[in-house]
DNA sequence: TCCGTCATGTAATATGTTACATGATTAG
DNA sequence: CTAATCATGTAACATATTACATGACGGA
């Protein structure tokens, strides 16, 4: 689903891919050299990528965009969470206070570093008037981010208050 | 990492350890019954957790207790993140703008339905007066939920809003 | 010439889930 | 007595990462 639609932007080759995925879907998305290679083989074996040219960039095909709005129409399946952090701070009575407060000071300058890179990727995406009809749509997914940093921002200060009772 | 740590709480089967992981360290962790039993026996045979009596319920031991310090003191790594709510929006191009409201409307309901669990849980800990020690902790880890819905369900809003200005 | 990047791919390994097999115990 | 839950475990399968192998190309 997410090779497929990275080629609905626009041709590009599977280097390309994987780069596009990890710049513009990072935060949300992530795939390995492993998966795209093997991904691409079946999708084109399958018709709904081409793969043009002596430069070998892959073309989704009609075929591979209906295929596509398929794939995006089913239902979500939810990933099992895995926060080590939240591991860490629940059993923060055998890691220590001390502990505790350096991973939640972190996790905060961590959130004010990805505030950035979202301002960034909006000023990125607001720049490319080739992808106007996309960009309401990418916006959401940078709205999103800072929002979850935002929260992350202030359950941090108020767990740092929180703490500081403790012990 | 899991496993240690729900037995530092208190004694428990393998079947019980799923269960509290899945009731409790459900909204940031998940361990499945293929991990769980595989992992009691490797733990065992290490000496950090022992198995007693006729009902075998698993007790950490003191070395396992220094492991599980060590493991926690340890960097925390990233899980690569696979948000399929986000990456269907980031293609709403694609998948067409009402499916894209659909999704975000069902986002803030889910978004509401955790914020009443929380609740439900923040509640049930405070009255474990057993666990006094723990619960600061806890307490942390339930407002991270919180803060996470809350910036979800005033994300959905904004899209929504957002959204009814396209097409 | 040599290094970094582009480019594709495979193999080894690691991780994790699901389904199955088995049997005890408990509640209706 | 029978269905649900408790309890442990394994095997098959699915998924995913990392390292490696290969080679082209452009710039210092």
């Amino acid at each position: 689903m997410a090779v497929l639609g990275a080629l609905t932007i626009e041709p590009m080759t599977g280097y390309a891919l994987r780069q596009a995925i990890r710049d513009v879907l990072g935060h949300f998305w992530s795939e390995s050299f492993g998966q795209i290679y093997p991904a691409l083989a079946e999708l084109e074996r399958q018709g709904f990528v081409t793969r043009d040219g002596p430069d070998t960039t892959f073309t989704i095909t009609d075929e591979g965009t209906r295929h596509l709005r398929d794939l995006l129409s089913q239902p979500i399946q939810a990933t099992p969470p895995r926060n080590g952090l939240l591991l860490r701070l629940f059993l923060g009575r055998t890691l220590g206070v001390e502990a505790c407060r350096t991973l939640l000071t972190t996790a905060k300058a961590d959130a004010r570093q990805r505030l950035q890179e979202f301002d960034a990727l909006a000023e990125e995406m607001a720049a490319e008037p080739e992808h106007a009809a996309n960009t309401p749509f990418w916006q959401l997914t940078v709205s999103a981010g800072r929002h979850s940093a935002h929260a992350a921002i202030a359950w941090a200060d108020e767990s740092l208050a929180a703490l500081s009772h403790v012990e």
